[in-house]
DNA sequence: CATATCGTATTTGTTGGACCAAAACCAGAT
DNA sequence: ATCTGGTTTTGGTCCAACAAATACGATATG
């Protein structure tokens, strides 16, 4: 089992804190974005020039580029030489790099992770069973094809991620996908080193071929079963201690 | 039930990109990122002034400063006037902080949070009563407890969240906690709204009670019903599509 | 007229320097 | 030892300058 040594309430009542004076550049970033929507504009679409938006909003210019590179960070613009900043719909890599960031900082070990997907996994069952129609199951099916065609171990952990990132898209639940999805990068390296062991794409789509069938098949027990073991049984591959989360960029 | 026009899979291909050649700040941070960890520091210790770490990189101050608005943005560090960058805990914060700014741009419906409470927390109810310690479960009733203190809207939906927050971490998955705090601020708001209405502290205080009951008896069952339908009964005076989210600086 | 090629001007990337305000630091007085 | 004052250091902001990149327009060519 997962040791259980973990602050049970970490939130501190901070409620009303940085009411405090704000920087030029928190200003900054704030009217930006107050730009950014009052103007609706679309993705690919410019702001005005650093130099205009330090005149329009009464700043410096280097000032102006401290909150663009805030705004970059946070993956809601991009800019690009003699463009300038364009608006991005990088924000959610940038948060998934920023919890990647996390796991990079006190590494989660690979149980905890496994244990986290277990319990999601294995606590949708129902729900997919009650709610998911039968042609999005088929769709299952087309995705686990896909690992049968990989011709390396990083596009069979694509590919297996995938398989488990759609079986859980099947909630049809927002924020449940877009927090499974930060994980990706975490994920994903358990399963390349879990694949990089011996090759095992063959045993991989069988596997989820019987967990389709069992959700196809109404059957929630069989499914809980299944997908358990299948979740315990990459663990005996990997060192739950190392292999780091390389970050990019 | 949730919609379900989700796009089943946005992963794309992206593995090998930024291998591009990076720019000054950009190697500014993965610089200052080596030298916070070569040093082995502590939480609150200073880096080198701004003009130092220049010097020591040879950058120009002004690219050393875009570099410290970025690992600011990260929570890595903290800048504080005169005592220069220092070391900080707050990178959970800037996660939150991120994700949150992703429900501002575009906002997941309270139903689909809610949705996603229920998931999760009707799901570990298995977890919780197979694992759990007795005095784990009395920690539950005194944070509950707090909830009667509570003198304000916010503070009470603080204590709500609060206790939530400690029955998602009885499951002792770093992994599950860590995402479900990451809804802290939405869970927060939709819970004010909620206590809006009229003030339902003992009500609340109430309902908790039984689902501790339910887990000190394990009566899994019961446990499921009552958490379903005490997150279910909040739905009822939130309007679905309202209430933005504030952000803070 | 359509298209390709080339120059130029504009814009970001980066650096150095200047000044200000605030905070830490230090020396001296009590 | 403690308070008090000034001094120095440091981040916060801005400006000016240059380099590099590139969008845009002018020109040449078919």
């Amino acid at each position: 089992m997962i040791e259980s040594s973990i602050p049970l309430a970490t939130m501190t009542m901070d409620a009303v804190r940085d009411a405090a004076k704000v920087s030029a550049v928190d200003r900054l970033v704030g009217q930006i974005r107050e730009l950014v929507r009052g103007q609706n504009l679309a993705i690919g679409d410019a702001l005005p020039t650093e130099r205009e938006l330090g005149e329009q909003f009464q700043a410096g210019r280097n000032t102006v580029r401290e909150a663009l590179q805030i705004l970059k960070a946070y993956g809601i613009v991009e800019v690009r030489p003699k463009i300038g900043a364009v608006l991005s719909d990088r924000h959610e890599d940038a948060v998934r790099k920023l919890f990647a960031f996390q796991n990079d900082i006190s590494p989660a070990s690979f149980l905890d992770v496994q244990g986290y997907r277990k319990i999601i996994e294995v606590g949708i069952g129902d729900h997919i069973i009650l709610h998911s129609a039968g042609d999005r199951l088929d769709y299952l099916d087309v995705v686990n094809a896909r690992i049968l065609d990989a011709h390396s171990v990083d596009e069979a952990a694509y590919c297996d991620f995938a398989f488990h990132e759609t079986l859980v898209s099947l909630t049809g639940n927002r924020t449940l996908i877009t927090n499974y999805r930060l994980l990706q990068p975490v994920i994903t390296n358990i399963m390349r080193v879990g694949k990089a062991a011996r090759p095992v794409q063959i045993d991989t789509h069988k596997t989820h071929s019987e967990i389709i069938n069992a959700l196809k098949s109404r059957d929630r027990v069989a499914y809980a079963y299944l997908i358990s073991r299948h979740l315990e049984y990459g663990l005996q591959f990997v060192d739950s201690a190392g292999a780091n989360i390389v970050e990019t960029s």
